[in-house]
RNA sequence: GGGCGGUUAGCUCAGUUGGUUAGAGCGUUGCGUUGACAUCGCAAAGGUCGUAGGUUCGAGUCCUAUACCGCCCA
């Protein structure tokens, strides 16, 4: 008897919480084989992954859901595997998202950040850390990952804050880390420098504006030149035509006048101009804009910088000084327009900079910041992936990522912040040199002097995140953590920071460990609303996972993100899914609940060995061969697949159909429910160790109670020679049972049943038999008597007939009266419901049944006579050739019943 | 401009070494409920796998071209 009782449906709720207390408690998320423990073996080769690290003021969304739910089933899997695991949580500062989140905060209250001062406002920052920094633990708990929360993280700790200072340093040393003016993309609003990769292009309408650049010469000629950013010609320094432009070739040398301030600047030719493009004339404006920037300093042309930090027209703007920069556009023009010098506006597609944060456009500018040379870094971060030690999924990212790195440029990592790592860097008052140094230094390195101060910027965010592989672990310290835990093997992301995060962690991984950080770079695509749009609050279609979890269940949110799409490629989520598979989880519950409600109805002991019934030799099978094709699909990163297959075993197979038939085994008592018992057991055990990365809490909940049930019935678990573990989250594995050569009969005598049952059940259904009335039937079998007289029982129960009333036989003497019949798979079906039935439909339906095979018949023999026959593998001739031949036994007998 | 992905049932998607009548869930239709589950069961309808060529005995799957949608890089 089983003491618990099962609610009816799966209570969530009830369960979640209490479960994941109760593997945190007891240990589960820490690895099996630590180096800090005693016992630790080192020959044990772990299985490790470093949390993408969300942002430490964050808010569970999706994206988290998704990494959280992968990271934890490949942890789990592993775990039952019974290899050491570590997965390291932790957190990312977010420099640029956590401190515009303060700054908004302050602006409520009537503050700026400059008003209460850098020392002020990093107090706040570290408040608000404090404040929300675990929440977004709490919400990556509720998903159920297993993760070590002793061993968390966060990028500004002060160990990860000595692996930035190490990194910095050592990279400064060997020259990779240089400082100076560059072009930048400057984000005005923000007041920083940012990255290449924090820009995005938008197209959006705009003008292309056609003017004249008036001859310095007086002679009252001009050279067309258009433009889209009509303030930037306050900066220009140069005109550049192509050097085989005729139309211009005339103005090379000359000088021409900037419009408005009067400068005198020259007429260049550069092979860069493109012809086609406007007026074929270009304007140079090498202080705020890349390419121009190129050919500033290739003819040596003067840079002048027009903008301020936060995109006003500074002192070099004349009469526009002070002025935003989009007002000036307009009030240049309005001033050119006025001295003659506009041509025409031009409707034009523009590709606009914006900003990754906030969206404001970036301006490139010239400003001195700091930059890693990145090349040398990129080259073994290549050289890596080319060579197979580190390997991509799915592979066709592996293209993107050569393409990213093959074209790379230097990194620009100074942000004019005041949250996050500050440049370890000083200069000295006196000798104006720099002190690069891993501790605060309290004198200049060069003179010695005390008059030395701080860089005042800090790195960019992604900067210390490219070290949280082994930073985590504790580097620069080789901690025992370090030797054992790295490389770390599975890298687990979305392919969007494909370049941001996991590239960034390649290079710095190789050049301060001299490995790759991991082995494996998995990569998932974007969760997307059920159209395929991107969530966003704007559209009003953001699906929180928290909401999900609450209606829904953690289960099924897990199993929906788990099972609804292939590695790399975007999903559409919907609440339908995830619906139907809190239907799953509720399933699973249900199937669980019967299997221990029959455990209170079987002998205590069986008094023979067993004699297996088909359906358990079928089910056992088809486990075995289940489990068999997870880890071939777990091997290939294939957890979708895998997932649906146990969707499909365990709801289709064995809950369909071995269920509904061990009701009747169960019914016979004795041995025959005794062993079916056990069946159920060993069969739900493996099931719900299959299911658990998929979805922890039910299998769980159900398997502790299983466990006990079975403890008390002395049913041992899917592997009989082990124990019952204590928990099933350190279950083992399932390993499946070597084939013993008649796995495939039973499939497919098994099949055979199915087929009968379904095409009887039809029948009824489709001549309105009433449900509850049971039926007679007689088959006639031929080679397969004995085997349909052993599935009687089975077959009255699945599609309710009467046992007195079925006959089966080997041929039938006569087509039983008032009887209609079905023609299965070389069998025929008569069942007595003549009464039911329209002669001249059913002839009809028996024609057109006859017309299909005979159909089936003249293809086939088409298929084997053609060059199929000789030239395809002979098992798979040999598969047709029995079709063929069943086609034949079934149209000879449809002939016979028609005439 | 370069690259990548997608196009399979009304909808959302599976379908990894090419094997011959293409699968699931949802939705639709009909029937059904006194102990595993109505968050359920049984059954049915529904697809020339974007288009055009090609390779092959055989193509949703490989090749070429093309259309449309989406993404990345410039």
């Amino acid at each position: 008897m089983t003491e618990e009782i099962l609610s009816k449906t799966y209570d969530f709720h009830s369960v979640e919480q209490r479960l994941y207390k109760m593997w945190e408690e007891k240990g589960y998320f820490k690895p099996a084989n630590d180096p800090s423990a005693p016992g630790f073996d080192s020959t044990k080769k772990p299985f490790v992954i470093s949390i993408p690290p969300p942002n430490v003021t964050g808010e569970l969304h999706l994206g988290h859901a998704m990494f959280v739910s992968m990271e934890d089933l490949m942890i789990r899997y592993n775990r039952m595997k019974g290899v050491p695991t570590l997965w390291v949580p932790g957190a990312d500062h977010a420099g640029i998202a956590t401190q515009m989140l303060v700054e908004k905060a302050l602006a409520k209250e009537g503050i700026k950040r400059d008003d209460i001062g850098r020392e002020e406002f990093l107090r706040r920052t570290w408040e608000w850390k404090e404040k929300y920094g675990g929440k977004i633990f709490n919400q990556i708990r509720r998903l159920g990952a297993s993760c070590d929360w002793d061993r968390a993280r966060f990028t500004l700790d002060e160990g990860l804050s000595v692996a930035v200072r190490e990194a910095f340093v050592t990279l400064y040393e060997k020259g990779l880390i240089y400082r100076g003016p560059r072009m930048i993309n400057w984000s005005p609003n923000l007041r920083t420098a940012v990255s290449d990769l924090e820009v995005e292009y938008s197209e959006e309408p705009g003008f292309l504006y056609y003017f004249k650049y008036m001859l310095a010469d007086g002679s009252g000629e001009y050279i067309p030149v258009a433009t889209t950013r009509p303030e930037t010609i306050l900066g220009d320094t140069a005109v550049a035509i192509h050097p085989e432009d005729e139309r211009y070739q005339k103005y090379l040398g000359k000088d021409v006048i900037v419009p408005i301030i009067g400068r005198r600047i020259p007429v260049i030719a550069d092979e860069y101009v493109d012809r086609e493009f406007g007026t074929g004339a270009v304007k140079i404006t090498p202080a705020h804009d890349p390419n121009d920037y190129a050919i500033g300093q290739a003819h040596g042309l003067e840079f002048i910088n027009i903008l301020d930090k936060q995109a006003h027209i500074n002192e070099n703007g004349g009469q526009y000084t002070g002025m935003d920069r989009f007002e000036c556009r307009k009030k240049l023009w309005e001033d050119m327009r006025a001295q003659d010098l506009v041509i025409k506006e031009q409707p034009y597609t523009l590709n606009v900079p914006r900003s990754q944060r906030g969206g404001e456009i970036i301006e490139p500018m010239i400003s001195t910041q700091w930059f890693v040379k990145i090349q040398p870094l990129a080259d073994k971060a290549l050289e890596a992936v080319r060579s197979g030690e580190t390997r991509i999924v799915p592979e066709r990212f592996t293209k993107v990522y050569y393409n990213w790195l093959e074209n790379i440029r230097d990194w620009c990592i100074s942000r004019q912040l005041w949250w996050g790592h500050r440049i370890p860097v000083w200069y000295c008052d006196d000798c104006g040199k720099m002190t690069v140094a891993r501790q605060d230094p309290t004198e200049c390195a060069h003179c010695h002097s005390h008059k030395i101060h701080q860089d005042e910027d800090v790195l960019d965010t992604w900067f210390s995140s490219g070290l949280w592989p082994f930073s985590t672990l504790g580097w620069p310290e080789k901690t025992k953590d370090l030797e054992y835990f790295y490389p770390t093997s599975v890298l687990e992301t979305g392919a969007d920071i494909l370049f941001f995060w996991v590239a960034r962690m390649m290079m710095f991984g190789i050049e301060f460990t001299g490995k790759p950080p991991f082995h494996t770079i998995y990569l998932h695509g974007l969760i997307l609303d059920e159209k395929g749009q991107k969530m966003s609050k704007t559209k009003g279609n953001v699906i929180d996972p928290l909401v999900v979890m609450d209606d829904l269940g953690t289960d099924a949110l897990r199993f929906t993100l788990l099972v609804g799409s292939t590695p790399g490629k975007d999903s559409n989520l919907s609440l339908k899914k995830v619906e139907g598979n809190r239907n799953f989880a509720n399933k699973i519950w249900n199937a669980g609940r019967f299997v221990l409600g029959t455990l209170g109805q079987i002998p205590a002991k069986p008094e023979a060995a067993p004699s297996w019934t088909l359906a358990d030799s079928w089910i056992w099978a088809r486990l075995n061969s289940l489990i068999g094709e997870t880890e071939r699909l777990f091997a290939g990163y294939q957890f979708g697949e895998a997932g649906r297959q146990i969707y499909e075993f365990f709801w289709g197979e064995f809950a369909d159909w071995y269920l509904e038939i061990a009701k009747s085994q169960i019914n016979e008592g004795g041995d025959r429910a005794y062993y079916t018992a056990s069946t159920l057991v060993r069969v739900l055990d493996a099931s719900l160790r299959l299911l658990h990365p998929f979805t922890p809490f039910v299998t769980e909940e159900l398997w502790q109670a299983l466990k006990k049930a079975a403890l008390a019935a002395g049913l041992t678990p899917f592997d009989s020679h082990n124990d019952w573990e204590d928990a099933l989250i350190i279950a083992h594995w399932p390993e499946a049972c070597a084939a013993e050569g008649w796995e495939e009969k039973a499939v497919q005598d098994f099949s055979l049943i199915q087929e009968v049952v379904r095409s009887i059940r039809n029948l009824r259904a489709e001549k309105g038999v009433q449900p509850a009335k049971k039926i007679g039937a007689v088959i006639a079998a031929g080679d397969k008597t004995a085997l349909l007289e052993s599935q009687k029982a089975t077959l009255c129960s699945l599609a309710n007939l009467e046992p007195a009333a079925l006959k089966i036989v080997t041929h039938p003497d006569k087509q039983p009266e008032n009887s209609v019949s079905l023609v299965v798979s070389g069998l025929e079906i008569f069942l007595p419901l003549a009464d039911l039935i329209d002669p001249v439909q059913e002839k009809a339906r028996m024609t057109k049944e006859l017309a299909d095979t005979e159909g089936q018949i003249e293809r086939l023999a088409a298929l084997l006579s053609s060059d199929f026959g000789s030239k395809a593998p002979p098992q798979v001739v040999e598969k047709e050739r029995q079709r063929l031949t069943q086609f034949k036994e079934t149209a000879a007998k449809l002939k016979q019943q028609l005439n």
